[in-house]
DNA sequence: AATTATCGATAACAAAGCTATCTATTGACT
DNA sequence: AGTCAATAGATAGCTTTGTTATCGATAATT
């Protein structure tokens, strides 16, 4: 098909498609004279790829290039996939180490011990994870550090569903895709089904208790 | 205390806390002289609280002054409040609906049925979700589906911990504030352990299963 | 033959979020 | 009292991100 064409059925403009075709997230098509190129469904499905990532999972464009770079390469990774997939959340490696960072890293990592969790300190999950304890407690909210360790749990049981989800799979490629679309759309889905459940929760217990 | 103290004791340069009161989001401080004002810790805090639904939370501007004038307001509501913190979520309310759009759609509805969970159409976190799955769809990646019956049981057993944190509190001002924080915070926690926790996983099935 | 689409390159645009500049005060220190 | 840094308020400028528009030359379509 040509780029009308494309445009069309993947609901993007020609010149947004021109666009990533220049930074490389969509590869060139087939030339068919000096002036002509042809795109195949394998376009069309990347372009859906690229969309959902921006407009669902909230990515930058730097970062999808990235992330389908590794997708694309001859021996990808899910692991570093997954994580530069990631680079959706807060980056906040190089904060200075004041006292309440110093004391939600140390909440932090009592709760790991206690669920036997190993984790590098400069993961950029755990990162982020004492930052968000740093603020609060900054916030005089430090009861929220009583939750993490029941989150921790009920991340490990979301966890275990996400790995079932990839496990089985023997290519390659599809389980690396699997991995970013469970992690980046998957974080949309738990974060949207965690504000309904709450209403749900919240409105039970007015009911109930009053 | 003045303002180049408040940059000092809150890292946010004096330009950008004169941005923050042009935006309206940190209220004016005490006027002493026709050329003077005094701030007071309040404004120390509220600058906190900004700079966390920011760069912790990745809320836009416009949002983070919407949430704080629901948190000023007489009577504020911690439905509105979390609805509007709600904003970091993708905003996919006016997409055409498709056929794999449709389809999400009822399979979210059916989900919901079995968990006696009652949603409206236009909820943002419903729309959210649907508009997930329909991508998983088009990106012949179904198998998801299966997974947000259990998803929604754990975001529920989330729920019940969020909640938790908040009841027992009678401050209406301080139940919105936590609820806020809570959520948008909270949804950072939440990602960063699943992150955490999917490598946890992974590895212990590596070692076991191979 | 006439119209429309496409190519690649480059420039323009819009929003978001800060940052810098400017002038007239004002406070702090010697 | 005199000097110098800090402040207020207003306005303009900057950077990044993501997209769109323009253009002249070719190619496809009717």
């Amino acid at each position: 098909m040509r780029i009308g064409e494309l445009s069309r059925r993947s609901g993007v403009s020609v010149p947004t498609i021109k666009y990533y075709l220049r930074e490389k997230m969509l590869p060139e098509g087939e030339r068919i004279a000096a002036n002509q190129v042809r795109y195949s469904e394998e376009h069309l499905r990347r372009l859906r790829l690229i969309r959902s990532l921006i407009d669902v999972g909230g990515l930058p464009v730097p970062t999808v290039r990235e992330v389908l770079a590794e997708i694309d390469a001859s021996q990808p990774s899910v692991h570093h996939a997954v994580a530069l997939a990631h680079r959706g959340l807060p980056v906040l490696t190089g904060e200075r180490s004041d006292e309440p960072r110093e004391e939600a890293r140390r909440y932090v990592e009592s709760v790991f011990a206690a669920r036997g969790w190993t984790v590098p300190e400069d993961h950029p999950g755990f990162t982020a994870l004492v930052e968000a304890l740093a603020r609060m407690s900054l916030l005089n909210q430090r009861g929220f550090f009583e939750c993490v360790g029941r989150y921790a749990e009920l991340a490990e049981a979301i966890a275990e569903v996400d790995i079932d989800l990839i496990s089985g799979h023997t290519d390659v490629a599809d389980v690396v895709e699997k991995a970013v679309l469970g992690t980046v759309l998957g974080d949309v889905v738990i974060t949207a089904l965690r504000r309904i459940a709450q209403e749900q929760v919240f409105n039970r217990r007015m009911a109930q208790g009053g």
